[in-house]
DNA sequence: AGTTAAGCGAGACGGTACGTCTTGTCTTCAC
DNA sequence: GTGAAGACAAGACGTACCGTCTCGCTTAACT
């Protein structure tokens, strides 16, 4: 905080919002989710405890207004070539983000939070998931459009297909994802679905 | 308890560990993980907090034993027909444990801490999981050698593409994962793998 | 606690003091030295473990606390009469305070604690003995003064004369305390001092 | 224990039973009251508990066993000289005992935790303190037929008069016990019963 | 000589209290 | 009227001892 005000009546401070939002953040990745304490963000914010409570209803909370837009920036499919390319890069840039990139990390602790607490699992979905969800079937039936997928394909079985492999890798086994991997599930989707387009 | 001993040089109490293990399910789903203390298990499994200091590191370690054989129990795959209707069994199975069993309700919650807790990882991969994907990668491999499936296949890249779609509604978007659903996952690995089996 | 405030900017709360002061006095007195518990206290006070923690560092120190001002209360040595007639008061005084008053059983208890404990008995005697102590020898060199007693006269012996055999046989021996020993007591410290006033 | 057996229908085995009196003895020098435990004397003593809870009803049993006959070794007074010496010795004797010596040590931590136990104030004072008491009124008696004292001396008053504030001094204010005290304690204990003996 | 039974070391057991930690609420004061 | 400070009630944490128990070994006394 620093020179900030300490109070005012210009309504929420919004150094005290990103301090707090960066804590936790901080927190998480220093730590891991048992050390994303209340208590500890507030101290290592600078921000007392009450300022958090009267904003967040919990700590989930701050960690979902912590990602943020961030899986819209890094995981909205590329629409530039052919489908298989495209779904290529995709499932790449996720396996990336889940398992190297900061805001991944957030969302693998809120997905494992999520399994302990239903309503965490609701907002989780309907705020962050299930829009990412759209951007995937979106850009499959574009694909469908464009001829490069039968009209009859189930986008959601789909999408389910693609990334649940590459989820599960991260969540369940902790196997690395590399790029033969996500490349291989594109190609046998692709060969399922009688595409036009040759696997490599 | 009742009649069982209380303690001698045989070492541990039978009655006591299967108390403390029935507790500590039972709370697991009554009042979900939060709601899975050792004070509370020992309450209700008449046990002092001290023995199960004294035999499990953490609440997690209770679960994991509490999870024990189940998964071969419920998830090993069946091999009495065809690859494909085996499979199709196998992932209602699958589905079906996951998200309606007390035990499958226990390893969704340790799959959930196991995001915050590398160690835990480990333990469940190494002890549950491993093991799991082992008798489901050698159903594979009997089928590669019956002639169902290519002599090239990578049986866990293959796992992956069948359970990992059934994990990912589970654990992630939390949608239902019905008979429709994984038929067309089978359905789809084997179309992919150009199976001389005629799908359904 | 009922209406009082839960915490605030002024420091600790007057409420929770009191409560805890009063519980802990109760307890040692309905169920003995063993049965004051810091768990015990916070139960019966309505307050919280942490709270007493805070405020005092062991259960020995709420009952030093509780102690309070009561020897001062209670044992300050009158100055009204003829020095014979005052101690003779005093000595009795001391002995229904020691044998039959609450504060009296919190002094035992301390002093009895005190023989484990050397810091609470340097505590114990820089508090509430050292104080009470000098109330004593002070009445006797106001006796001196007034010629009552000899100028030559070491007072702190001379307490230790009068009080030493009451508390010998409150702590020790358990004997009852009557007037007729405290008062013989008196009398053979006047006769010993070669005091002008005629014993009774 | 070392060469000892272990267990025979000879009845209790005395190297256990003096070890545990030693290591209680220890523990109670070394660390304090508080650091004598049940567990801590049977770790050092190479015993069983249950081997302690067989014999000793609780760990202030032990102790009293430790304490012994060192009273009536230590504190029996002389009869070889005039009252006044003989009492000035046990005086400085006693002071001494008290704290010096290791079983005064012992006799201090029971006499403390007498005033929480009464049931071990009760056998404190039937197995040690009244026979002590015995061993010192006698003497005094023993000088009333020798005529040194007054023949309607009480005795108990007296010796309650001479012991009390050596006692007082050692258990509540802690201050030293020199020979000068003790000694001003029999002088003035002799004038004022009027003995035909003349102080020092 | 074999059996018997008591005392033993060992240590697990159900409990209680310890002192620490974190949660979420509340109150006050500075700005 | 927000925000920092921090006391509060609540309650779980993991530890230390308590006193009880069961066990298998050792050993003398009694078949």
């Amino acid at each position: 905080m620093g020179d900030g005000h300490h109070g005012n009546r210009h309504g929420r401070s919004e150094a005290a919002r990103e301090a707090v939002l960066e804590a936790a953040d901080d927190l998480l990745t220093e730590r891991g989710f048992a050390g994303v304490t209340v208590e500890g963000i507030a101290a290592r914010a600078g921000v007392a405890k009450q300022t958090i409570y009267r904003w967040w209803p919990s700590k989930v909370d701050i960690l979902l207004e912590a990602l943020g837009s961030d899986l819209a920036q890094h995981l909205t499919p590329a629409d530039r070539g052919p489908i298989a390319e495209d779904l290529r890069a995709h499932l790449r840039a996720l396996a990336r983000f889940l398992t190297r990139s900061d805001p991944g990390t957030v969302l693998r602790a809120l997905v494992g939070q999520a399994q302990h607490d239903p309503e965490l699992a609701a907002r989780l979905r309907s705020e962050q998931l299930a829009p990412q969800r759209e951007r995937e079937t979106e850009r499959l039936l574009r694909a469908v459009e464009a001829g490069e997928l039968p009209a009859d394909l189930d986008p959601g079985s789909a999408v389910d297909q693609l990334v649940g492999p590459v989820y599960y890798r991260v969540l369940v086994t902790g196997e690395a994802v590399l790029p033969a991997f996500t490349d291989a599930l594109v190609d046998g989707f692709l060969r399922a679905h009688g595409s036009v387009e040759k696997p490599s």
